[in-house]
DNA sequence: GTTACTGCAAACAGTTTGCATTACC
DNA sequence: GGTAATGCAAACTGTTTGCAGTAAC
């Protein structure tokens, strides 16, 4: 996701409106790095916006989703999460506390194997690597 | 998965019960390549056992699972897929037809990446890997 | 006979939608 | 003023559970 006032003019550009709602949403994504799910940033946007819905957060994540500035992460079968870095990057997934980790960019060899499957006629759009487990602080 | 006659005799010892609707449900999945969801089992079983229900599906789903004789993958954030294929292999999915496709081993340099993060301190129990994107038939 | 399984029906949780009101531009 | 967003309430979908009747062993 790149910075609030790119994403603020390419919404004005594609004839989508700024909200203050919409902007606290902005600020909450950004630089964060816990791979929320959209009923965290409901509770975090409620101490800002005591009367936002949680349908105006849905489909806010839906649009900077869509508009490619935010990525949906499927590795907790009970719910989407959501992440603002969209560079290549991958995740371990704890299932006991299901929190979502970053994996440090040298753990992750994946070169390669999104260009081999283009050539072989499969449009890749994004590569998931996600490691299933147990993390340390609940082992 | 392993075959059927080991199947059975490891429910056995576990105490639990063999029934034909179970047996069905072996069937169905063993040599299947197809990722199945649980309602596309269901489906088929319906076939042999007309009066069969989704619940008993279901829940030989779950046992088959935790006794890791399938695996349970998340991709399609719609529903979840089942593999019997245990041994680590990846897949693409096609967020056009939600088809889900294995990936041939040697288009998957990944190897080293689990060790590495077992070592880091995370208990890596299974590694995921999913290219997203639109397949052949789609394009 | 005991224990576990089946299948129904209902509960559940996250996601998604319709629509009247409100706010942005 | 025109168009899109908000927020409510309800619908929806896949998943999960409780329980009475049934079947495996």
């Amino acid at each position: 996701m790149r910075d609030i006032d790119t994403i603020v003019q390419r919404f004005r550009d594609s004839g989508l409106k700024i909200t203050p709602q919409r902007l606290s949403i902005f600020n909450l994504l950004k630089d964060n790095y816990d791979h929320p799910s959209a009923e965290d940033i409901y509770h975090k946007a409620l101490e800002i916006h005591p009367t936002i819905s949680f349908t105006t957060v849905y489909k806010t994540l839906q649009t900077l989703r869509d508009l490619g500035e935010i990525l949906e992460i499927n590795i907790d079968p009970e719910r989407a999460h959501y992440d603002p870095v969209t560079e290549d990057h991958y995740h371990t997934f704890c299932t006991s506390c299901r929190e979502i980790e970053d994996l440090k960019p040298e753990t992750t060899p994946v070169q390669g194997l999104s260009d081999r499957n283009i050539a072989g006629g499969f449009d890749v759009q994004s590569v998931q690597v996600h490691l299933v487990g147990v993390c340390n602080g609940c082992n």
